[in-house]
DNA sequence: CCCACTAGGTTGCAAACAGAAACCCACTCT
DNA sequence: AGAGTGGGTTTCTGTTTGCAACCTAGTGGG
């Protein structure tokens, strides 16, 4: 189950690489599960109605990425929880991006919308493109992309790379 | 393969109903590609590697929701293309944020990132949660999420669907 | 001591799905 | 007439999934 690696171009592009962690429905409503706060698996396997194999695999491959962490919150007997790790944490962007997509092109009006808070002043945060130079927000349809390893020489993509770096790290 | 509308809770949950329009591999790569200016058939196929037939039914998919649109750009003979309509465009915040993921975790640093570029300016656009209120970006780890339908009545969830439309609008 | 119960899985089997390759169709080019 | 191109569909086969049953440690009750 882990050793077809020779599919996509995983080493190429961020978005396959990606693909090749979360790309999996299961997957990413376990992740959902556990924004929520569900850390053990009778609490996910209830919640989402998936198999217990199934849920067991995920689980085990999100662990061996990086992604959850096992614990084991009792000894006797053993019980084990999955956490995210920082990570996993990381992965919310996305998973916000999605949400946000589906509440506007999907879920009818009439639910309301998950609502996301800073923890510090309580209040809502969106999530948005910004651009620095210009001081605003960016839509989607005012977006462009550069792909430096296809069309820039070693020297170019180095120095931009320096030049990005705050924006990765 | 439509006929299953039964399975998770699709309607409770954005990022439930949001999986089950894109929530799948080749999905996500074809939206990638689609992105990245590729609109045809046989460009996708070449380019994915994936087998024919599961392309035809991705992009059927993804026209049937409303992601995609077939146009056809000559008549004789007849030939089409797909190109993203709005609410395609839309899904790229969350392939956005898969690809920082995967710069971030995944992909060794010596590959440079795609750089997002402002259309107006040509300068290089961040993806952020941002608070009004404190005027500051907000990280993964100072955000917590708030479930109205859970624990609200009916009256406040308006009142909150109110001061959030121009959030999701 | 025996029974039931819980958390956290593993095993076995049938059904659904993905992939490869071949095929089809309508047209154009040479 | 024959080869090529774009845009698919069909067929067959192998992998993955889902479901249900089972297993293993331990705990608590009678």
């Amino acid at each position: 189950m882990s050793a077809d690696q020779a599919p996509t171009d995983g080493d190429l592009c961020s978005i396959a690489s990606t693909l090749e962690v979360v790309g999996d429905r299961w997957t990413l409503l376990v992740l959902r599960d556990a924004f929520r706060g569900l850390r053990r698996f009778d609490q996910l396997q209830a919640d989402l109605g998936v198999a217990r194999n199934i849920l067991a695999d995920r689980l085990a491959r999100l662990v061996e990425h990086g992604v959850l962490e096992k614990i084991r919150y009792q000894d006797r007997p053993p019980r084990y929880e999955y956490r995210l790790t920082q990570k996993g944490v990381d992965l919310s962007p996305a998973l916000v991006a999605m949400m946000r997509w589906g509440d506007k092109h999907l879920v009818p009006d009439e639910v309301p919308p998950v609502v996301l808070i800073h923890d510090r002043c309580g209040t809502t945060v969106a999530q948005s493109f910004h651009c620095g130079a210009c001081n605003c927000d960016v839509t989607p349809g005012q977006l462009r992309s550069l792909h430096p390893r296809a069309h820039l020489h070693t020297e170019l993509r180095t120095e931009l790379r320096t030049v990005l770096r705050e924006d990765i790290a």
